[in-house]
DNA sequence: CTGAAAGCGCTTACAG
DNA sequence: CTGAAAGCGCTTACAG
């Protein structure tokens, strides 16, 4: 069954190495034997063995995909299995594997990662998070690992090759079409703020408020911790005032839908009281009542740059640290409204 | 920075057949030389190349994983990430590597396979999902690749390595439990039946009606497509009628919050007026209004049953086609009431 | 333009 | 109990 370079030479009259050089179609063999080869490649089915030509070529074109460590709630996002996609799809045609890397924190992490650097088994790493003061991130650093980082960069930044969303602009936009309606006191609720973007899609917020002169207001941003439980005080903290938000910015669909829940146990319509705006339009934003108006940051576009970063990296290493930054777009669904509320109660 | 196995014998003062041979602890090497290689090993910081072992012995020791289509719908299903988050955990620990496998569609996934079956790549595939009638499915089983599926196999049973819930006895005591409650006008909705567990689900959900002497009720089910936009019609028909089921059982959370969303259009309180009680037991269970009762099957687990069933089938060829079982049980939440309804309006 | 040869880093019968 | 040697299936200077 395995069929080798010997036997496609045997069958074409020439030699492995004239095999070989027309598989990756070598200038220097000439049209007609290259011809002869193929055909003889076709015949038998021939595809070159993968582990002979990793260790020949040292390079074992796989690469490692990190995923947050699973106690982390946010590991269950849709999110992460798009970015995925996006990168597989990339090495899948590109003829490289990639490896998806899990644990339950951060060592165990730090141990798989480890000895696949060491083993040669992996190129370099794809991190699916960004997070400041992460250990993996560090570790990758310093020992002069090959990776991409998926969000912004922190550390090191100039030498990190990332790719991310413009999430200030992105939370900027947001705000704006909020503010567009005429929503004045816009609430901020976010996730983990070590979470880069959640940072930023807040950053952008304050710009566009700070822009139409509206004073910020700390207590109209809540960042909650991850596990739901906690988060429904919070929630609820935010709507007890008297001048109560008319409109909230959620930087992600989940922490959207636990938001529509804690509205929905206050007794306050959407969007007729208050409007919701989220990030990420996971398949949730339009399974939800009412389904969500929501940013959309091409996340499968994400793993397809990263993987394709990852891999001109591998085949030219001397090539400098990019960043590259995909488009979001704002998906309009029915959780916004104009500030007077027109489904009010 | 890449140190080799001669590099360990030089320094251990033996030759490489006997570090290699340390390293899998052959018996056949006394105590005392195992010990003086191990040092040289610890001191070198020794691994041996994945890409040459895998040369040498002939097993690439990779698996892959065959995600469905991305077209489905289904496909954003958390599920997916538990259960590959699992597979990578078994294999990660085993020093196997994983492969995510994905396309647009049928095709594209099947040119991926070839391939990557041609190029010695991966031994065998673990298929994340299971359906009737599904080309991959068959185009495995006709090459004579090794895979084992997680679901239930519908063809060449008795020849195919699976994981699996009882998802009939899933569904029986999911409807048991709203019996119990006092219900009786119970309706099931769920996804695509060519999905297998959908179909289990559904006959479990019979059988418990059976065994009561309740008739069964062919309106009460709706399998409903997986694009949103059309289930909505086919919720809402469910309640149109004047013996409205005062419970349904969801094959999905996912599903079940495109439910509430349905119920809270038509003004229905959950669980005053309709219990509802899914599967998967996701994130979203937790995050929904009301929070949803749900019964877990242990996606990660059945992630990790699967890569054990392909690492032992990989190193042990002549065993012979397992089935392995995972249990589930249901996570009590909010969603659910007795029949009469006590929190109705 | 093409081939013989050495090499990638392991493994494993075969000798001893 | 240990080692020399051949081999896994490719690649790629080096000759010609």
């Amino acid at each position: 069954m395995p069929v080798t370079i010997k036997d496609v030479a045997a069958l074409a009259g020439v030699s492995p190495s004239t095999v070989s050089r027309t598989c990756k179609d070598h200038p220097s063999i000439s049209r007609q034997t290259k011809e002869k080869v193929r055909q003889a490649m076709a015949k038998l089915g021939y595809e070159p063995n993968f582990q002979a030509s990793s260790l020949a070529t040292q390079n074992s074109r796989t690469v490692g995909i990190i995923l947050p460590p699973s106690e982390w709630e946010a590991y269950q996002n849709p999110f992460y299995l798009e970015m995925i996609r996006g990168i597989s799809q990339y090495c899948n045609q590109k003829q490289y594997i990639n490896t998806v890397i899990t644990g339950q924190n951060e060592d165990e992490i730090l141990q798989a990662i480890k000895t696949m650097a060491r083993t040669g088994l992996a190129e370099g790493f794809i991190v699916l998070y960004s997070r400041e003061q992460d250990p993996v991130l560090d570790y990758l650093y310093e020992e002069g690992l090959l990776y991409v980082l998926i969000g912004k960069a922190c550390r090191n930044v100039n030498q990190t090759i990332y790719v991310d969303n413009d999430n200030v602009l992105a939370g900027r936009e947001a705000a704006e079409y909020l503010l567009n309606l005429g929503h004045v006191r816009i609430a901020c609720l976010s996730g983990d703020h070590s979470l880069l973007y959640n940072h930023d899609r807040k950053m952008g917020y304050m710009l566009a408020l700070a822009e139409r002169g509206i004073p910020f207001d700390g207590q109209l941003c809540v960042e909650v911790p991850s596990v739901p439980e906690e988060q429904d005080q919070a929630l609820a903290a935010l709507f007890a005032r008297e001048d109560r938000p008319t409109a909230v910015l959620v930087s992600d669909d989940i922490l959207a839908v636990a938001l529509e829940k804690a509205c929905i146990g206050l007794g306050l319509s959407i969007p007729g009281d208050v409007s919701i705006l989220s990030f990420n339009n996971s398949l949730l934003a339009r399974l939800t009542f009412p389904p969500l108006t929501s940013v959309d940051v091409n996340a499968c576009q994400l793993g397809i740059e990263a993987a394709a970063q990852m891999i001109s990296h591998v085949e030219n290493p001397e090539l400098v640290a990019t960043k590259i930054i995909v488009p979001h777009h704002l998906v309009e669904r029915e959780s916004c409204a104009g500030a007077g509320g027109f489904c009010g109660d």
